[in-house]
DNA sequence: GCCAACGTTGGC
DNA sequence: GCCAACGTTGGC
């Protein structure tokens, strides 16, 4: 029975990370990033969220100001948040609001683990391919670090888009929800947060 | 509310 | 294994 591609495609999305498989080539580079990854600095990361779900401010809130990455459906989303590791870095985004932007930093406290809202029935994540033996979906807890002085408004961003954000996962892949920064693009976000916004006209 | 972009599913 | 249809995301 021949396996179609694109839910083999899935499947391997699924059962990465860890450990040795066969290797594709890209697998190969992604092992060699990690090898070659500076153990001492933490990786970065941007977390969207939509405010009217869960905000910055609703992780301020929160006993220990910490809180489970819920609600991931995404494998590629999914696979990212897997490598992250203690003490891993994330920009906090707001998506899908008035106005889209990072608004805070937050930090892994608790590396992948199951979600238990895709094991749920009741709950509106539930998925049926999901179970106790074979969790299909993982999520990380995270801790607010702090809010950004002003948000860095997606709009902003833009502007840098062929200048110091160039390549920026937001930017090219809006719709992922877990992505890579790079420290580049870190360090300058974190630049335009102390600043008021450039004069736009 | 619209719609572009993109991921997933399923028929063949 | 291709690709059309469908669903979701998220900016505007």
């Amino acid at each position: 029975m021949p396996r179609k591609r694109k839910e083999r495609e899935a499947e391997q999305l699924e059962s990465e990370p860890p450990e040795a498989k066969p290797a594709s080539a890209k697998a190969k580079r992604k092992a060699k990033e990690v090898e070659e990854r500076d153990d001492s600095a933490p990786a970065l990361y941007l977390l969207k969220s939509e405010p009217d779900e869960f905000s910055i401010d609703d992780l301020a809130a929160r006993p220990q100001q910490t809180e489970p990455w819920d609600g991931v459906r995404n494998f590629q989303a999914r696979n990212i948040m897997q490598r992250m590791k203690l003490g891993d870095q994330c920009l906090f985004y707001h998506s899908n609001t008035k106005e889209p932007g990072v608004v805070g930093i937050c930090e892994v406290v608790k590396e992948a683990y199951p979600d238990e809202t895709a094991l749920d029935p009741e709950s509106p994540k539930h998925d049926p391919k999901a179970t106790a033996d074979k969790p299909r979906w993982f999520m990380v807890d995270v801790k607010l670090v702090r809010k950004l002085k002003r948000i860095v408004p997606l709009k902003e961003l833009k502007q840098h888009s062929n200048g110091s954000l160039e390549g920026m996962v937001l930017l090219s892949k809006g719709r992922l929800s877990v992505q890579p920064v790079t420290q580049p693009q870190w360090d300058f976000i974190m630049e335009l947060a102390e600043h008021e916004p450039a004069d736009e006209s």
